[in-house]
DNA sequence: TAGGAACTTCAGAATTACTTCAGAATTGCT
DNA sequence: AGCAATTCTGAAGTAATTCTGAAGTTCCTA
């Protein structure tokens, strides 16, 4: 999961970062105008966290060129005046939240979690698919009432390969979302495919091992 | 699928190129404005990355002889300077889709992928065509509702004839294809004889033999 | 009907995926 | 902070699938 932290004063936006990455997010950020543009433009985000008091450019411009370049990243509006003009303009322009400064770190985890949470599963905190269930909050996974106890790793590949369903991802892609680190090549798939070996028994042992399909050459993909 | 990257940093370029082949793209390269001329000239691509700042001439004219030689190859402007009149001019000359560096490969790859998509399969990731169903992101094929599980091989050559149909395709063409090289002559027709066979197999077995044809001395073509 | 073109079969080569396991790293607990 | 338990990573070896090309057969057309 990675979050973009747009925000100048670096103590807060470290702050944050510290906090954020205890979560496991994966934290990158932009201190002016410029980078954030940069940013936004190279890379996709699960989430950001944009402060509209920057230096070098208006807050809101930023938001304008997200939505301009058609992004599907999550916003989170931060500001230190709490006004409602901006509020206002924000979420017209297309940001799903609005945080005033100064906030509690739960708080804006919180946030993050349901923005994150309404992008991909809608509005719901649970994913139901016939005997498999996923508790997004309580982080647990159950097939008819027994529980998978996951790991962190197996956790994610589950979600993301449930809310990609029907659609094959390679094994680079999955390299990528594992490792939780930004590399542009991946020569050692050892670690996706262990993952997916454990993460498969555990399926199976559970009887449910019928969705996670390998597709030889290609990749791999949760059918429905 | 073959790819060409037209962009004169040769590091950046054979990263670009070791990713895509990784993802089974077929790619070439030119770092002039003479070389890319040549080659786009004498190929057929999916798919042309063009780098905007080349020496030896305007990225732009490269553009504009492609479209003025009335190639349909799918088009992506890559730029460093993140200009908006630059890439308002790019897509106005006919470029599909615009990518600002830094960036990230699996941002590329996508990109690609839905330029592809389009030339294609339209707006849709789903090609349907009476019994056949083919699903792009899923890479699965059906026919009347059945799975074919093609290998990949069988697969790119199923897209290549269905995004080609009723044009008459050498077995050159198809041998070029199938093997990931670029050659001009081949003395070994066996590797098409064969896969189209294995092809031709499973379609017909699953009911749906009408379409592919054998031209005697020519070709094949999927006729529809 | 002759000769090249296309098709079939099939086995070995090559590629890709899976499994196991041990040491490293991380996490959780007191 | 320090210890125990869990989890992650990567190497090595194994298994499965797919690709390739040779050899023989059939088919088409001049």
């Amino acid at each position: 999961m990675k979050i973009l932290i747009i925000e100048d004063e670096v103590e807060l936006a470290k702050t944050m970062g510290a906090y954020l990455s205890d979560e496991h997010y994966l934290c990158e950020f932009a201190g002016t105008y410029a980078e954030a543009i940069e940013k936004i433009s190279s890379y996709d985000y699960e989430c950001i966290l944009l402060d509209l008091m920057l230096p070098g450019g208006d807050g809101l411009s930023i938001l304008r060129e997200i939505k301009y370049q058609g992004k599907l990243d999550g916003v989170i509006i931060i500001s230190a005046k709490n006004s409602l003009d901006d509020k206002i303009e924000g979420l017209q322009l297309g940001a799903d939240d609005y945080l005033a400064k100064p906030f509690h770190l739960p708080e804006l985890a919180a946030r993050i979690f349901s923005v994150i949470r309404r992008k991909t599963f809608g509005s719901s905190n649970i994913l139901q698919h016939n005997e498999l269930r996923i508790d997004l909050p309580a982080k647990s996974v159950t097939v008819k009432g027994k529980d998978l106890s996951l790991t962190r790793k197996e956790f994610e590949l589950l979600i993301y390969f449930v809310s990609n369903k029907n659609k094959v991802i390679s094994k680079t892609a999955l390299a990528e979302h594992i490792s939780g680190e930004i590399a542009d090549m991946f020569d050692n798939y050892d670690i996706v495919y262990t993952h997916i070996k454990n993460l498969k028994k555990k399926l199976s042992e559970a009887g449910c091992d019928l969705y996670l399909k390998t597709l030889y050459g290609t990749g791999y993909k949760w059918q429905v």
